[in-house]
DNA sequence: GCGAGTTATGTTTTT
DNA sequence: CATAACTCGC
């Protein structure tokens, strides 16, 4: 057949495979979404309807680029491609009345979640300061993952704290029933309910989806699990792709185990294993393989390099942040001028807030980039203010969106007014907008603020019969008419980016407009709920891509630099508690690592500024199990650099003050004054003679008896008293 | 009720 | 360091 002429057999074989389960676990770089492809392709060229297959992608950007590969194979459209998120939302619309959801519902975000979380941790007569409202949204994140409600954790739960979340978990979805939302959680666990309630609605969707494809497997969760059951149950017709050694969303819920024992739950499948990498060089995949190999909680697969040659990796030590950023890019720099398209140099990191001194750099080199963000965009306050005006139009119930705009832009309708009104409405039993109609409030309140109110409900009312139709002129007309316009971004230098933000806004709701047969606001809102600015990153521009590891996944490109490799950045400090995070670190690095096909650069820096601290840094154990010794000469396949920082050495002008600063952070007066003051700070290398090298957690000043709090490399935390301890300052090298 | 100014606080990764 | 939460004066 002409169109497996190019695969392997264990492509082909994967491809061709028509009935029954099938498992394709695919290294990197081993062709994985061409095997998804083309079998969508192969499957249709056989007979099978588009509209039969479902595919489900990672994220929305890998959903639309399958798209485009699909098309480009020449296969007629209407194969459904889309996330686990949008497909659940598709699915929760069409059997709202089974999902027992009306479906205009608003789709929370992790502000919402907030907003409501601290609400129910009050409704539960607890408090925010006993039980964090991030804990417990995490925790209560991880049971929906798991399909835990919170009946079910009321039963089991023993002890005082279960018995806590429970009563929070319960009072948290009690306000999003009442508010007629769902969090991104519910999306799925509503499926999955869905489809174990109503055996009626599984068999029709597994005869609408009679073929089931699920990229990215290993990153599934508990819900997801038993949708991708759920949908394939039937027919069997179920193939995933992934690989375990690339699992990175555990943190997510995500669960390794879905993926290595498919064969259990599926006792007919097939397994393909893609072990031939054809995109990076042998010393890329050399290191990548020796850092893996460390993982024990793994099963061994091959990393086998198709392409021979290539250059060395390039490791270099960098005196601190500013230099790393500037020698970095200096070396893209260099690329470019050798001839490098900029839309093939990446930049990764492992936390967001190590791109600014990046882009700083990047800025004085004058090389373009782009930032691929988590949802920046949509998580600012003009955008959110514009967003949560339209989520009240389709959704009424919506308290939380009303409750951010009933004094956005002011109106004199303050806080009390506010309390007022959501204890009458949450004793009335109705949504605060149904309230603000009703006589029995109006007795509550003063003249003056009745105005205000029944103005507010009136300007809310002037924009309903703009729901159904075209999105982008009701949001011009709601960011006039509300006066947003004219209050957004007040705050002196802002203003200008705020409304550009808003229009940005308006013209991609115009996009939605033509793009899509109906338009309506229920389903736009719903639909860039779901969407992040990482599926905005565009690859065809000529422009670097910085992005954080997580980001990095699915993606390749000739030239990647990866940075930051310390103890406590990557691994990140957070994940070295237990084996298993630490493990998912180490995967984390090596899906960094094999996005590169031709060169990498890994970087460190002696000296990190976290949290406007600048603090000395130990180098990454990562490092080490890539083969490569920071204190011996490099080994074969590595090329090792030290840099030590001058100016005049990465091009910038050091006149500008602004830069001096940034670059010269030893000299600041700020640190000199801390050190003079305290001997140790937190987060300052010590070590000791005994114990070794560890890190100040604490430093309590008691005069001649002060204590320093110290965790040790070796693993463990020890008080010393400053008098007898004999700790040693790590100052710089050379020092 | 409002907003400027101050103080506390919390920090990974994201659909 | 950056933002959220809070205070205080109008």
């Amino acid at each position: 057949m002409d169109l497996l002429k190019n695969l392997t057999e264990s492509q082909k074989k994967a491809v061709l495979h028509k009935q029954g389960p099938l498992l394709v676990i695919a290294g990197p770089g081993s062709g994985k979404t061409r095997v998804i492809t083309h079998r969508i392709a192969c499957l249709i060229e056989s007979g099978v309807k588009p509209w039969n297959i479902c595919a489900i992608t990672f994220t929305n950007k890998a959903s639309v680029e399958m798209q485009n590969r699909v098309a480009s194979m020449g296969v007629p459209s209407g194969v459904n491609l889309s996330t686990f998120h949008s497909l659940c939302v598709r699915l929760i619309r069409q059997y709202a009345q089974q999902a027992g959801i009306t479906s205009n519902f608003s789709i929370y975000d992790d502000s919402d979640q907030k907003r409501v979380i601290k609400q129910a941790i009050a409704d539960a007569d607890l408090s925010v300061s006993n039980f964090a409202p991030a804990k417990m949204l995490n925790a209560i994140s991880n049971l929906k993952n798991e399909l835990e409600t919170a009946e079910s954790l009321k039963t089991r739960a023993d002890e005082y704290f279960a018995k806590s979340l429970a009563k929070i978990y319960e009072k948290y979805q009690k306000i999003l029933t009442e508010n007629n939302a769902l969090d991104f959680d519910d999306l799925l666990m509503k499926v999955a309910f869905l489809l174990r309630e109503h055996p009626d609605v599984r068999s029709e969707l597994n005869n609408r989806f009679k073929y089931l494809l699920v990229d990215e497997y290993q990153d599934t969760n508990h819900a997801q699990y038993q949708i991708v059951k759920g949908l394939a149950i039937e027919h069997q017709n179920i193939c995933v792709t992934g690989d375990p050694d690339q699992s990175i969303y555990r943190w997510r819920g995500a669960d390794i185990r879905n993926i290595m024992s498919f064969e259990k739950d599926w006792p007919h499948a097939t397994v393909v294993k893609l072990e031939e990498n054809f995109r990076s060089c042998q010393s890329i995949l050399t290191a990548a393989d020796k850092l893996i190999a460390n993982n024990k909680n793994r099963k061994v697969k091959a990393l086998i390099a198709t392409i021979k040659g290539g250059e060395d990796i390039r490791i270099t030590d960098y005196e601190d942040d500013t230099a790393e950023a500037y020698g970095l890019s200096k070396n893209i720099k260099k690329l470019i001028e050798d001839g490098q398209s900029p839309s093939e140099i990446a930049v990764f990191y492992r936390v967001n807030s190590m791109s600014r001194i990046l882009e700083e750099a990047l800025v004085q080199n004058k090389i373009p980039y782009q930032i691929v963000r988590g949802v920046e965009f949509y998580g600012r306050k003009e955008i959110r203010d514009m967003l949560a005006y339209l989520k009240l139009l389709v959704n009424p119930a919506d308290n939380v969106a009303l409750q951010r705009i009933i004094n956005t832009p002011v109106r004199g309708i303050g806080k009390t007014t506010i309390d007022k009104i959501a204890e009458y409405a949450s004793s009335a039993g109705i949504p605060i907008f149904e309230a603000l109609k009703k006589t029995q409030l109006k007795e509550l309140l003063n003249a003056s603020t009745q105005a205000k109110l029944a103005k507010f409900v009136a300007l809310i009312e002037s924009f309903q019969n703009m729901t159904d139709g075209p999105v982008a002129p009701l949001m011009e007309k709601v960011f006039t008419v509300t006066k947003l316009a004219d209050t957004t971004g007040d705050d002196k230098n802002k203003s200008e980016s705020a409304i550009d933000n808003v229009n940005e806004l308006i013209n991609s709701a115009g996009i939605y407009d033509q793009q899509s047969e109906k338009p309506n606001l229920t389903d736009y809102l719903q639909a860039i709920a779901l969407y992040s600015d990482s599926d905005a990153y565009d690859a065809s521009q000529p422009k670097v891509a910085l992005m954080t590891l997580h980001a990095a996944k699915g993606l390749e490109f000739d030239n990647v630099f990866i940075i930051g490799l310390e103890d406590g950045i990557l691994p990140h400090e957070r994940s070295a508690v237990s084996q298993d995070e630490f493990e998912e670190e180490r995967r984390l690095f090596f899906v960094g690592i094999t996005r590169a096909r031709k060169r990498l650069f890994i970087s460190y820096a002696d000296y990190r500024t976290t949290r406007g601290q600048f603090l000395r840094t130990i180098p990454s154990p990562f490092l080490v199990e890539i083969g490569y010794n920071p204190l011996s000469s490099p080994a074969a396949g590595f090329t090792e650099k030290k840099q030590d920082f001058s100016s005049s050495e990465f091009g910038y002008d050091t006149s500008s003050s602004q830069i001096e600063s940034a670059i010269k952070p030893i000299a600041s007066p700020q640190r000199q004054a801390s050190q003079a003051s305290q001997p140790y700070i937190a987060g300052q290398l010590v070590s000791h003679k005994k114990f070794g090298f560890g890190r100040v957690q604490q430093f309590i000043e008691m005069g001649d008896n002060s204590i320093v709090v110290v965790n040790f490399n070796a693993g463990h935390t020890r008080s010393l008293m400053l008098k007898y301890a004999n700790l040693d300052i790590v100052n710089k090298k050379g020092d």
